[in-house]
DNA sequence: TGTACATCAGTGAACGCGCGTTCACTGATGTAC
DNA sequence: TGTACATCAGTGAACGCGCGTTCACTGATGTAC
């Protein structure tokens, strides 16, 4: 629907919007979301400033349409790392997935800011935010979908089972998942948990390592990320060679 | 030899820096770092601009002054919970020291956003951070230092040994909060191994939470927290009831 | 206890800057007949 | 194939704003004798 008949005026719409996120990216990567001024980036591109209001509403349009982008750039890096893995063990899965999302964040930091929390003041994220983060967090899914967990998940999978019958659309993104799972609240709730907790700790490693944070405390993000792969996988009995 | 013979003028002097600060981190509550105006501070206490910088040199110099308290505030409230339960199981202790994180980080969201990563584009940290960051981290040292690591935790221990041997002044740090494995590497990295992953972990589960990311995820922090405590604690074999 | 002086908090005017955004316009490019 | 018109990219001038920071100053407060 958006592709249609596209006649060369708008295939070079297109070609400007995208040469202005790429000025607008280049200037996050030193500087952070408040570096992101429409006068310098249309100097940047040999533009004058009013020249953007052409190809974005204002500055919020344009935020927007990064963090858009980011979260769809990052929930395929993680989708095609999980096709290439779809035969193997979940342990080794849950590896991949979490070294793929490890090295999207690295690699461009400042667009995994940009995902992460609210990135600017008086900024409010779009509606399909959630949808675009979920589209993320989906691939892992079915790699916890047949696991067994134990005492220290327990809980988690409770919470995730009563989230699942207090909201509606949450069943039916598992399933899109792990078609196996569909109306079984235990099995996906199950999944649910797992990705949860595997997000959460991926945030935690790959967060500082972006921020920099363990420059001085002796930290590696791989040997982290395998520990806590290990550890996670053990909570919820996956198989594969450790 | 800060406190050395304070006349009223320089009592006076201190109060009013504490006040600037107070109506800063106001600012910062509704706004983030880049909300931080000087102009806007000076209004709000019904000052002029140019009087504040009697007390500050620039804005820059207010920031760092806002990200020291912070973490020295984030210490003292750890080393106060790890004062309170020195008797306990370290099971029961990493418990309460990750739950004394979170409920500091909870109840002033924008000071520990300050605490995580670089604030602002062109601010540069000074120098102390990091030893400021090992005050908030120093608690958590003792709770692994008797652990017995599994599987999980090893390359996170060999890697810490290997630090340990490599940077001087870390040995040091890690005695001072567990004067019994003063010289004794082996022991250093465990403690440090599971100071740093819990470390981790918990900026993952509260720096999700605190940026309000899970918020359509179905997410409870103090569940999160729980389930993550119990695989840690079980990776590094740590004593205590479940 | 009283006076002379130094210190220091705070002011108001002013600076230059970069920002987002609007407006009326010009000129090129595509479209309809 | 040629002409008339509509569309749209981009410009330059201008707006008002809030910002950090400087400067020369005024007046109150503390200190030394």
């Amino acid at each position: 629907m958006t592709e249609t008949q596209q006649g060369p005026r708008a295939r070079y719409r297109e070609q400007t919007r995208a040469e202005i996120k790429e000025a607008a990216l280049r200037q996050l990567a030193d500087g952070g979301a408040g570096a992101l001024a429409l006068t310098r980036i249309a100097k940047a591109l040999g533009l004058s400033g009013p020249a953007l209001y052409r190809y974005f509403a204002n500055r919020d349009d344009l935020l927007s349409a990064l963090i858009r982008d980011a979260y769809d750039d990052a929930a395929t890096a993680i989708g095609e790392a999980a096709a290439t893995v779809r035969d193997r063990s979940p342990r080794e899965r849950l590896r991949v997935l979490a070294g793929a999302y490890r090295a999207w964040a690295i690699s461009e930091p400042h667009r995994y800011l940009l995902i992460q929390g609210s990135p600017e003041p008086g900024y409010v994220a779009p509606d399909d935010t959630l949808e675009r983060a979920r589209a993320v967090l989906g691939p892992f899914l079915p790699v916890f979908a047949g696991g067994s967990p134990g005492a220290d998940a327990a809980s988690m999978v409770d919470r995730m089972a009563s989230w699942l019958e207090a909201e509606a659309g949450v069943g039916a993104w598992v399933a899109e998942y792990v078609p196996g799972a569909a109306g079984d609240v235990r099995a996906s709730a199950v999944a649910l948990a797992g990705a949860v907790m595997a997000w959460a700790q991926l945030h935690g490693a790959v967060g500082l390592e972006v921020a920099g944070q363990f420059a001085g405390m002796g930290h590696d993000g791989e040997t982290l990320l395998a520990a806590q792969n290990g550890m996670l996988a053990d909570a919820f009995g996956l198989s594969g060679e450790r």
